[in-house]
DNA sequence: TATGAATGAGTGTTCATTCAT
DNA sequence: AATGAATGAACACTCATTCAT
């Protein structure tokens, strides 16, 4: 038994060493630019081998973006305990989205790298798809949303699915753009301040008219600027 | 006189189609997977007429980019009289889009595709450039939300570039996914909707606290859903 | 019959132009690396004029070479009066080679050029051709080389074809070498110089055993060093 | 440990495959001529596996002409025992020459076809170069010449550099010429021949006046005549 | 006569994928 | 289980040549 179970997890390993080293490479170069033989030579593999843990090139990059889109979403979910307002749980993805970006960011670029593909599909428009973390995400936030409707915190005309999309769509699109940055030359604070004036900004246009605008501040970043 | 005028038009019709083939081409498979062949045999032509009309492929697809979103900007500034005030201006810009929108979707959707490309850029995190559109249509937001808080509209906290870089983000990222619909199953009024919401909870955000939210409203779709 | 004498005199000096223009081409570019377009932006022609005057590629540069190459004869067998004797009439050649690439030197290198690609053909090695440049000055060589050694001058032992052939060979490598040199650079004083030396080696080579070698002697460049 | 070396081993026939076919070609059409998809073929191969050995054309080019230039250069300083006279030397260099033609008439041409290239290039007219095979025969026969004068058997006056110079020249005309007659009618002996006749003249025509000439006669072809 | 426009057949090079060992 | 070796299909780009006007 010692032996198939090690075997097992030597080979979840492997799998895992191919993802991360595709991983990096595809945050340092872009989807398009990364080889098979750059994630071969990374992983101080041969291109056969990673054959034969992924059947082909697509699928390999799929899993990638799914397991950094669980990741982000196990986070989350661990966070929420039932019983909080919807603007609580608001804030709440908000410091769990800092938190995990200031502790991983290039998951988190892969993880909204993942999404943009799935936000650019018809999915984004009306045709919802299976168990997939940005498909997860929507819900959740349209959840809450919804939940913000029902407390009478924002407005009654918003359409929930719309703004939640409209909502990841943003966060992925300005992590996207961070992720263009030279590594050396981002500096996250941009990316969350810039993030998190947005996120207030939408915040106020979605709460209902009158509503006290001071508890719609979010924390900025948490963690020193270790650059600069 | 007439001949050379007829060749003169000729010259321009055909790089026109090539133009239009690529384009859409560029729309249904992504930037990066469109190839010169792809683009020969859709125009009907041999790879090699293609570079006799464009001398690289990439500078085939910048001239794409660049005549869209030129297009655009003419049109909005044939309309900007002066003299408006910056809440005029919005939802002016607004229904210059609608209107640009109806009558060339195609155009639109290649000309945020532009922009994409360099709000990707550093320029998105405050490194600016040159006359392109993007950027000409990002000063133009701008200067009208610095107007809009001279004239106390809008909340005086808000960074102007950063949230005219975020309408145009979010324009961009709208347009781009109605642009992986599938041509004929596009429903364009979905788009103008989506994008009319956002726009309105954008606007909501950005005024002062207590503005009238009724003067806030934007008009929908002005054509008639031409599919189903 | 003006007209038609000035069509074909037109019609010449176009074919002339082209020749003319693909020549310097050659020469400054090596005959590889010249395109038909090339020759025609240089002449100021369309591509499809060339083909008007010649049927190909290759053929226009066999006439180009050709033709140089016959200029070169001709000039050579202007000076030569019957009744030299054999040394006479190789210090001729020398005189007459020094001339000609004083004046024309292009024209020489060209000439040269052409001599090679027939050379490096079978005729070399004996599988003679007709009333081609190459073959004319090989005769003219090997007469000469025969007159003598009937005259007692040369070694009976000598092959005059070989020794002919071998002569021209010389001349072509060094020209061409020159002609690789690029034309500002190019000092011509060096390659007549290198020139006469071998010259004269092959003559004390060739001569008999015990001849005066004083009489050897050939006059160095006639014209002045015009650069440097 | 038998696998390691054989795999070695083939690894060394595939390249070796491929340079023999390449080189192989080059004689038979010249440089400029030779695609590598006609390597590929010659070689069995696809195209891409041509890569896998040999990272662009020009590298593939570069290692066959340098490989063939020193076995030559090996072959022949293996020869050179220190104490012989300047004549000596130049008959060895002459015998080698014939023994190496006579073993790999192919590899030879290769060779001198190589040195070409760098005949033709400003060295040859003075600006020297680092350790090509080229160059090192260069000094090489530049040393024995300086030697001969030295010891009073060459005439002072010539220049050693040049007269060096000339012989790599010659050789490398006739035997690039022996290379484009089709290899089944080439007959190896003229080529010896030829370059056996050339050689006495000029030794005859280097040596001081006076020196006995039947002390300069050369060896013939070493093999008989295996063709007709 | 002259040419602008067009193209087929090529170039060198890359890369995801396969397979014998 | 792992891989070195191989390759087909693709890529952007070039050029001698043709042809309608």
């Amino acid at each position: 038994m010692g032996i198939t179970e090690r075997k097992e997890r030597e080979k979840g390993e492997r799998k895992a060493l191919i993802m991360r080293c595709a991983g990096e490479l595809i945050l340092e170069l872009g989807v398009e630019k990364v080889s098979m033989m750059d994630i071969a030579r990374k992983a101080e593999l041969s291109k056969a081998t990673i054959y034969l843990y992924f059947p082909s090139k697509e699928l390999l990059f799929e899993e990638i973006c799914l397991k950094s889109g669980n990741d982000f979403i196990d986070y989350i979910q661990e966070k929420m305990t039932p019983g909080l307002s919807a603007l609580e749980m608001m804030k709440l993805l908000w410091v769990s989205y800092l938190e995990m970006f200031g502790e991983s960011e290039d998951m988190m670029i892969l993880m909204f790298n993942n999404i943009r593909s799935y936000l650019e599909s018809a999915f984004f428009f009306g045709k919802e798809k299976e168990n997939i973390p940005p498909y997860i995400l929507y819900v959740l936030l349209k959840d809450i949303l919804e939940q913000g409707v029902a407390e009478g915190v924002f407005e009654p005309s918003i359409n929930p699915g719309m703004v939640s999309r409209t909502i990841i769509a943003l966060f992925s699109y300005i992590i996207e753009s961070a992720a263009r940055i030279p590594k050396e030359a981002r500096k996250s604070h941009v990316t969350t301040d810039e993030m998190k004036n947005i996120f207030e900004i939408m915040l106020r246009g979605i709460v209902r008219e009158g509503f006290d605008r001071s508890r719609l501040t979010l924390p900025g970043s948490i963690r020193p600027n270790h650059e600069e």
